[in-house]
DNA sequence: CGAATTATTATGTCTATACATTAAAACAGT
DNA sequence: ACTGTTTTAATGTATAGACATAATAATTCG
C-alpha cells in the first residue's frame, strides 16, 4: 500500500535523476520530497496517525541517499506535521486544537476553565443554498449548498456565547447527517478536517434587541464579535460568528519570536 | 572580533568532543550550536544586520564538520532569524514589524491603509515608580521606574485610538530622553528592541465618559480594547492598552498550518 | 506460561568529500 | 575611468558510510 500510494502520483523517471544537475530544476530534491509529503498530509490523504513510509523506503523511491530524505523528514517533524519514533517509524500528527496563538476554538474547554458546567443548544439547523451575502462571508464564488446552524452555549445557567455558522456541505458531505446532539459544530468539525488555515475578524458591537434577549444582557451592551473563516487545502470549510458578552469575555493571544527547532 | 566574541562564552574544551558519544550529553552538537547562536541573536548581542561567523569559522570553533554547522544555520534561516547570501555570508534579519499573524502594531500604517492622513498627540508623559496595579499589568515583580505615556491617534480629523502605555525604563534607559515628538511610542520601541514576545488580551467595553469625550463617541458605545504586554529576552518591556471605537475598527488575524520550510 | 535476555530495526547524529551555484572581488583591456 | 572577464570564496545540495540510541520483536530460560 505504501509503495502503491507513492507511485500513483509521485511518478519519478530515472531520466530525472541521472544527471546530478538536473535535480535542481524544480528546486532541490529534499525540498521536492518535503513538498510532496506535506501535500499528502495537509490534504488529508495521509490522515493523523498514518505511518508514513520509512526512510529506507523513501530512499528507494526517490533513488537518493538517506541523508536527503532525512532532511525532509526532520523538517516535517520540526514543523510538527509528523512525529518520529525510533524503531516504529514516522506518523502524521493530530493537529493541535488550534495554533497555540489564539485559543478560541473549543468553547467547552473555555467554560470548563471557568469551573462552570458546560451545555449547548442547537436552535436552528437549516440546509439551503448560498445567498449572495453568504458568499461574501464564506469567501467563496460558487453557489453550493450549505448547512446553517445556530447554537447557544451556556456556562452554568448563564448564556456564554451565541454561535451562527455556515458549513460548506460540498467540502464536508457528512455534515448533512450530523445533528449535533452531543458534540457542538465547532468541535465536530475539527474532528473531520485534518489541517486548516483560518482568518479571524474581531470587533466590538452593541447588542441589538435579539442578542440582548438571547445573551440575557441589556440592550446596547458591548459585545465581542469574532468571525472566523476556515479553509482546508485551499477550500472554504466554514464561516462562524461568535458573539460574547463583552464584559465577561477576554480573548488571549500569544506571540513568540520564531525558534530554530523544537 | 568574531572569534573573540565566540570564545568568550562558547568555551569548548577538546575533552568535550574527543569521544563521539559525549557530544550527546546536553543534546546534539548541531542543536547546541543552534541554541548558542539563537541566544546571541534574540538577546540583541548580534543586532539586525550583523554578519555571523562563516561556516568554516564555526566549523573550526566547534571542531566539527561543515554539515553540522550547516544544519544549525539552515534551521536559523528557515526560522527567519538569519538571511544567507552566497559569497557574502549570513546576516541577522531585521524582525518583521509583527508576526504576520496579528497586525496591530503600527497604527500609522493602519490609518494609511484607510487612505487617511495620520497624526498623533502625546497628552501625558510622566516618569514614576510602579504602583501595585502597574505591576500586575506589566507582569513584573520588582518595583522599577517606568515611563507612563498617554497618546491620541487620529485618522484625518477623527480620533482613531487611545493609547495608554507603561515602559520599563530599566530595560530601555534611552526612553527617558525620548520625547515622542515625531515617532509614536509603539513605533519607537520596535526600533529599540530587536526581538520580542507578546501577550494580547482583547475585550469589548462600553465607553465611560472620559473615553467618550476623547474618542468623540457617545457614552456607552462599544469599544474594542487591546492590552499587550511585551517581553524581550524574558524581561518585560512595555504594557499598552489601545482603545478603539468598536464600530469603526476590526482586528484581523491569520493562521496557517505549519510549513516544513521556506 | 511468564520473565529475562538477545536480536533487530528505524531513527538520530556526525564525518569527510564532492561538486554546483552565485555573487563579490580582482583583474585586464580598451 | 569604464567595461567586460576571470578568479575566488561562501553557501547549497548531495553522497556513502559509520556508529549511537531506543524501542519493538524474537528468543531463551526458569
Amino acid at each position: 500500500m505504501t509503495d502503491a500510494s507513492l507511485d500513483q502520483s509521485g511518478v519519478r523517471l530515472l531520466s530525472d535523476i541521472t544527471a546530478k544537475g538536473d535535480i535542481t530544476a524544480k528546486g532541490s530534491l529534499h525540498q521536492r520530497i518535503l513538498v510532496e509529503l506535506e501535500e499528502r498530509i495537509l490534504s488529508g490523504e495521509w490522515p493523523p496517525g498514518y505511518r508514513i513510509p520509512f526512510e529506507h523506503e523513501l530512499t528507494a523511491h526517490y533513488h537518493c541517499s538517506r541523508m536527503t530524505v532525512n532532511k525532509a523528514l526532520t523538517q516535517l517533524a520540526n514543523a510538527g506535521l509528523i512525529e518520529r519514533r525510533r524503531k516504529a517509524g514516522s506518523f502524521v500528527t493530530r493537529p493541535r486544537v488550534q495554533s497555540a496563538v489564539l485559543e478560541i476554538n473549543d468553547i467547552q474547554s473555555e467554560v470548563a476553565a471557568l469551573g462552570l458546567p458546560y451545555r449547548f443548544e442547537v436552535n436552528a439547523r437549516q440546509q439551503r443554498r448560498l445567498t449572495r451575502e453568504d458568499r461574501q462571508s464564506l469567501g467563496v464564488e460558487a453557489k453550493g449548498p450549505v448547512l446553517d446552524v445556530t447554537c447557544h452555549h451556556f456556562a452554568g445557567a448563564r448564556p456564554f456565547c451565541l454561535e451562527e455558522r455556515l458549513i460548506n456541505s460540498d467540502a464536508i458531505p457528512d455534515v448533512l447527517h450530523e445533528k449535533f446532539k452531543r458534540v457542538p459544530p465547532g468541535a465536530w468539525l475539527v474532528s473531520q478536517v485534518p489541517w486548516s488555515s483560518a482568518e479571524h475578524r474581531i470587533r466590538a458591537i452593541e447588542a441589538d434587541p435579539g442578542m440582548a434577549a438571547v445573551l440575557k444582557i441589556p440592550e446596547g451592551a458591548a459585545c465581542l464579535v469574532i468571525e472566523r473563516r476556515t479553509f482546508s487545502a485551499g477550500k472554504p470549510i466554514t464561516f462562524v460568528r461568535l458573539t460574547y458578552p463583552g464584559n465577561e469575555h477576554e480573548l488571549v493571544a500569544h506571540f513568540e519570536p520564531p525558534r530554530g527547532a523544537a
